[in-house]
DNA sequence: ACGAGAGTTGCATCA
DNA sequence: CTGATGCAACTCTCG
């Protein structure tokens, strides 16, 4: 019992299936679940209102379950170059714990992370949660590259075997007695207010963060097995009024849901019984998550057609009124109009209505580049994911995966498919609308 | 090496 | 309602 450790919160907000958090509480005489808050990137980052909300709730939710535990979070704020030396005296810390990332963003902090911790003399410990497999032994089975269709990378994954099973969430046995400091208005859980951002401004919260939600979430949705045994993702709906999929999106962003405990709970349910396949299934879409992030990791700029060698090359136009239209819901399209009400409102769209409003951006209509729709969705979306967001807005336009150019969305026939009454598009009207509440949509 | 076959989820039209 | 077809001709994988 002779460490003094940080757990290092980044992704991974939860307790379940958190092995770098288990690895802490091993030998360990004092432990600090820390999470970095940096205001200056508070201030500069392309992130929305809504989803800034979602991350104080799941920061919130966090340590609740942490006091449960007989411990606490504590949010630093500051760049983590800057406060982990301080943090490593001050605490007297032998050892670090913290969740892989594989995106260039976090690979080159951490690379500075672990410079300051080797001069400190603290033992650093890696784990892999965010993803079902190591992306790096993915891209190592296929010969060096990230696999570039689905198939293919089914095939990679067939050969390493099952994910592994998820690890159970900590006792109050194994973390009583190991906090002691408190600093409630030190390292205290910001408000929307401490980053800048004015409240009023939310829409209304549908998807709250936090594991708790994601976890009670998940049951309600396995709890429906036929729903879920037939589940094939190209026939559910875009526009239907309550969510067509689960959307557990956002919490497996934010890590407050394990994809593994999700993956393991889909197998418990298949077993025996009739089920849908890859790549249509809920397994289809958690690999398709772990396909996009093994391009993210595997591809050089990723995120950008310069530089990026599995891109295609288009002489897109920068048409600034056009991409206005689209951002704020004017085009004067009801269906794609609609899509960016709900995306600016409440931060989540059927993944069907990114594809029109992608489509539609891009190749299908107004052929701006694919980088700026990018940028809007990192804004608005609860879910934006770095390696999901650049693949999918590649896949849309036809520069990567995806190159069957002819096949484009029709803006008023696909909505119709699914809403033939246009009850969608009455309820998100186009442009910025105020922020309104569920009941005063409904007319109830 | 090179060609055949396949590719998460299109649309309109027609039988 | 379901399924076949033309549209016009992309890129990756695999044998």
């Amino acid at each position: 019992m002779s460490h003094s450790c940080i757990h290092w919160f980044r992704k991974g907000l939860r307790l379940h299936d958190n092995p770098a958090l288990l690895a802490a509480l091993r030998d360990c005489r004092r432990l600090y679940p820390i999470f970095i808050l940096d205001p200056w990137f508070a201030a500069a980052a392309n992130v929305g209102i809504n989803r800034w909300r979602f991350l104080v709730g799941a920061l919130k939710d966090l340590d609740r379950s942490l006091r449960e535990l007989d411990s606490r979070l504590f949010v630093v704020r500051g760049k983590p170059g800057d406060v982990f030396p301080e943090l490593f005296r001050e605490w007297s810390v032998t050892r670090l714990t913290f969740e892989t990332d594989t995106e260039p963003y976090s690979q080159q902090r951490d690379k500075e992370v672990l410079r300051l911790a080797e001069e400190h003399g603290v033992e650093v410990i890696q784990k892999i949660s965010h993803t079902l497999y190591n992306i790096e032994r993915i891209i190592e089975e296929n010969n060096g590259k990230a696999p570039l269709t689905c198939v293919r990378f089914q095939t990679v994954v067939k050969t390493i075997g099952p994910p592994q099973r998820p690890l159970p969430s900590p006792t109050l046995q194994e973390m009583n007695g190991k906090c002691t400091e408190t600093h409630d208005e030190k390292y205290g859980i910001p408000t929307l207010e401490e980053l800048g951002k004015d409240p009023q401004l939310t829409g209304p919260e549908i998807y709250p963060g936090g594991e708790q939600e994601a976890l009670r979430r998940l049951d309600k949705y396995m709890e429906r097995t036929g729903w879920v045994c037939s589940f094939e993702k190209p026939n559910t709906s875009p526009n239907a009024l309550s969510p067509s999929t689960t959307v557990l999106s956002p919490y497996l962003k934010f890590g407050c849901l394990s994809v593994r405990t999700f993956w393991w709970r889909l197998v418990g349910i298949y077993q025996g019984k009739k089920h849908s396949q890859p790549p249509v299934s809920l397994h289809g879409q958690l690999l398709w998550r772990e396909f996009f992030y093994t391009a993210g990791r595997g591809i050089s700029n990723f995120d950008r057609m310069e530089g990026n060698p599995v891109c295609v090359r288009v002489d897109w136009d920068s048409n600034l009124e056009y991409l206005s239209a689209w951002r704020e819901a004017r085009t004067g399209f009801p269906f794609i109009d609609a899509i960016m009400t709900q995306l600016r409102q409440e931060g989540w769209i059927h993944h069907l209505a990114r594809h029109a409003v992608a489509c539609f951006l891009t190749r299908g209509d107004l052929w701006i580049s694919w980088e700026e729709g990018q940028k809007v969705f990192e804004e608005l979306l609860l879910d934006a994911d770095w390696a999901l967001n650049a693949g999918n807005w590649q896949w849309l336009s036809a520069s990567a995966f995806f190159h069957q150019y002819f096949r484009v969305y029709s803006p008023v026939a696909f909505g119709k498919k699914t809403d033939k009454n246009g009850d969608y598009i009455k309820d998100f009207p186009a442009g910025i609308t105020q922020t309104r509440t569920k009941v005063n949509k409904k007319g109830t």
